[in-house]
DNA sequence: AACGACTTCAACCGCGCTGTA
DNA sequence: TTACAGCGCGGTTGAAGTCGT
C-alpha cells in the first residue's frame, strides 16, 4: 500500500522504509516528540516535518492498535460521527490506540456505506438513542454540558434558567433535568463522579432530540 | 491464467488555528 | 496590529491488494 518513493526537491516522498522508520523511532525515542520542522534535520532524515509527525503520529507511535477494529468500536465510531460529524481527530480520542486517520479511512470504505445502506448498525444506533433517552430522563439531578454553538461555549445554568443558546434547535426549558451545573463539570472532567458512559449516553439524547447543529466541546470530553 | 474493476489505506496536500516576535 | 512559522486537521490521492469474470 501507500505510494512508491519518489524524490522532490531532494526530499524522500511516499512510503517510508524500514530504515526510515527505525531512525526516526530511535530519534523520537531519545529526544521526545514536537518540534516537527527540526526533526527531519537532527535525526538525518530526507523528509519533511509534516511527513515525520505524520508517520510517528499514525504508525510507529506506541500503544497503536493496527486493524481488526472490533464491532464496539465500530457502533462508537458510528455514534460519535452521528454526533461530531468528520471530527476525525474528536473520534479518534475517544477509541485508545486508534488514530484519526485509521477511523477517517474505516469510515470512508466500510461504514460510509453499511451508514448508508441503513444497516442493522444504524438501527441499533437509533435504539440506543432512544435507550439514552429513557435513563437521562429517569436522571434526577442536574447534568453539566457544555455545547459549542457558532464556535463559542455556551454555559447553560441550571438555577438561572438561561436560554441563551442559537442554532438549529432549543434546548430543554430551565426545569428540565438535561441541564447542568458547574459542581457537576468538575465532577465530569475528572471522570470520577460521572461514568463517561453516561456522558455519551447523554450525547446520544441530545442527537435524538435533534439538536444535531450544536457540537460538544473538546474540554468537556478530554479535561 | 489473465485482466479489468473495485477496495483499502498509507501518505500527501492545503487550509486554518495558535503562538511568538 | 501584523507577519510569520509551526502544527494539526480533514480531504484527497494513488499504489498495492483483492475480487469477479
Amino acid at each position: 500500500m501507500g505510494r512508491t518513493p519518489v524524490c522532490s526537491q531532494g526530499l524522500n516522498r511516499g512510503a517510508w522504509s524500514l530504515e526510515e522508520d527505525r531512525i526516526l523511532a530511535n530519534y523520537i525515542e531519545s529526544h521526545g516528540a514536537g518540534k516537527w520542522s527540526s526533526v527531519p534535520k537532527e535525526a538525518g532524515l530526507n523528509r519533511t516535518g509534516k511527513s515525520c509527525r505524520l508517520r510517528w503520529l499514525n504508525y510507529l507511535r506506541p500503544g497503536l492498535k493496527r486493524g481488526n477494529i472490533t464491532q464496539e468500536e465500530e457502533d462508537l465510531i458510528i455514534r460519535l460521527h452521528k454526533l461530531l460529524g468528520n471530527r476525525w481527530s474528536l473520534i479518534a480520542g475517544r477509541l485508545p490506540g486508534r488514530t484519526d486517520n485509521e477511523i477517517k479511512n474505516y469510515w470512508n470504505t466500510i461504514l460510509r456505506k453499511k451508514v448508508q445502506r441503513g444497516s442493522s448498525l444504524a438501527q441499533a444506533v437509533h435504539h440506543e438513542l432512544e435507550s439514552a433517552q429513557t435513563k437521562a430522563t429517569r436522571c434526577s439531578s442536574s447534568i453539566l454540558i457544555d455545547l459549542k454553538v457558532d464556535g463559542e461555549i455556551q454555559s447553560k445554568d441550571n438555577a438561572a434558567g438561561d436560554q441563551n443558546c442559537r442554532g438549529g434547535a432549543s434546548m430543554p426549558p430551565s426545569d428540565d433535568p438535561f441541564l447542568f451545573n458547574e459542581d457537576m463539570a468538575d465532577g465530569w472532567m475528572r471522570g470520577e463522579e460521572i461514568q463517561p458512559a453516561f456522558a455519551w449516553e447523554f450525547g446520544s439524547l441530545a442527537c435524538f432530540m435533534g439538536t444535531e447543529d450544536f457540537l460538544w466541546s473538546n474540554d468537556v470530553f478530554h479535561k
